[in-house]
DNA sequence: GTCATCCGGTGACTGAAGTCACCGCTCTTT
DNA sequence: AAAGAGCGGTGACTTCAGTCACCGGATGAC
């Protein structure tokens, strides 16, 4: 793995901290696909993604509920939280696409948010970023309708897979939203004659 | 304020930081009732509960969305995160009860974080619990009728009132939780008639 | 007193979303 | 070639919750 890289993406920890990164954490590569957490592990290191996805969810009963994506030059929150508790992960992690990590043992990492607050600024970050998005979330749930959340979610996916052709099930979609597959097909169907989407072979597109 | 009182509420900070915070901080007093941060304000000072409730929330257009009380010993993330970030608010925060808190200036806060860990902990536990909340909520809000909503809110408030005898209006609590009194009144009368319930006067009385 | 306001109760209706049942299509597996 | 699995499409129905309209009772202002 590039070490210039991740200093370049890095950049704003400074040297002596990305010296520690490099020296104590372990690199681990992914492919797509892989299971990274499950729920119930016992939490060691928190991951540090350096290119790739990952997505992370609670599952209870067999009801997924997503709670977010990790990119590149972001951590776990949940991962943290559990290992700042010591209490075993209460979430799953999936390797979205292939996906190259930092595993840090959560023993350092407790100590550099003391010794260097770029650090420890990071995880604040992360955990504001994640707050503000579950706040969005509920506002949907309780203020739109399942057409927007829908639209939303798609624009997300965009976003993230850097490109408007999104080639994804409609029962993935459902379990992420928390709904019903036949609902989400014909929600998209609507959304299709309205204009906003096309679907061909398994292919959505977003317009707009 | 008695200061003995403080310094046991939160004796884990240790000496050298509870000299700190009692010499920077500034006591505030807040009658019920009174409004204590708006929307769009600057964020000069973290706010430390000693005694009372705080009511968190948001509001768009004429809409509420209850985020989080802040209880004694505890502190507003959504103020940290403001104040981290150098943006103005973008919640609401009321004194629900006779509130005592330390006001603590922003600059000090941010050197506290880096100076003492159980300081810095403290506000990573309370983001851990606000996220935590969250969840809940959100899992309520896709997995639960209104019905479970309703009646988790009730206990709540009878576990942070610390009385089983609540005195609320059913509008107030349609506002809490998104919906509409008409229908919080109605699923108060079933809830009566299932026998979780008794209202009588203005109060409801949660047995179960 | 009476007028306005806030409270909760209720019936009738609407609309969004979830559920059930069943369809045909494509792709693999054997 | 036949069987099975996964996909998406669709009609019929149910249920939950929100909305509208209107009620009477309590309380407070003037």
């Amino acid at each position: 793995m590039s070490e210039q890289e991740i200093r370049q993406q890095l950049h704003y920890f400074g040297a002596p901290l990305l010296d520690k990164l490099l020296e104590e954490g372990q690199w681990h590569h992914f492919p797509a696909g892989t299971e990274i957490l499950r729920d119930g592990q016992f939490i060691r290191f928190i991951p540090l993604v350096h290119r790739g996805l990952i997505k992370v969810f609670t599952r209870q009963d067999d009801r997924e509920l997503l709670l977010y994506y990790i990119q590149p030059a972001q951590s776990c929150v949940m991962s943290f939280a559990a290992g700042l508790k010591q209490e075993p992960s209460r979430v799953f992690a999936v390797a979205e696409k292939e996906t190259d990590l930092l595993l840090l043992p959560i023993e350092s990492v407790l100590r550099w948010i003391n010794d260097y607050p770029n650090f420890n600024r990071l995880f604040y970050q992360q955990y504001d970023m994640r707050y503000t998005e579950l706040l969005d979330t509920i506002n949907e749930l309780v203020f739109e309708r399942l057409d927007t959340r829908l639209l939303n979610y798609l624009r997300e996916r965009v976003q993230m897979e850097g490109t408007s052709r999104l080639t994804i099930s409609h029962r993935r979609i459902a379990t992420d939203l928390g709904s019903a597959r036949e609902v989400i097909s014909r929600t998209l169907k609507r959304l299709e004659r309205e204009g906003v989407i096309t679907q061909q072979e398994g292919v959505i597109q977003v317009i707009c």
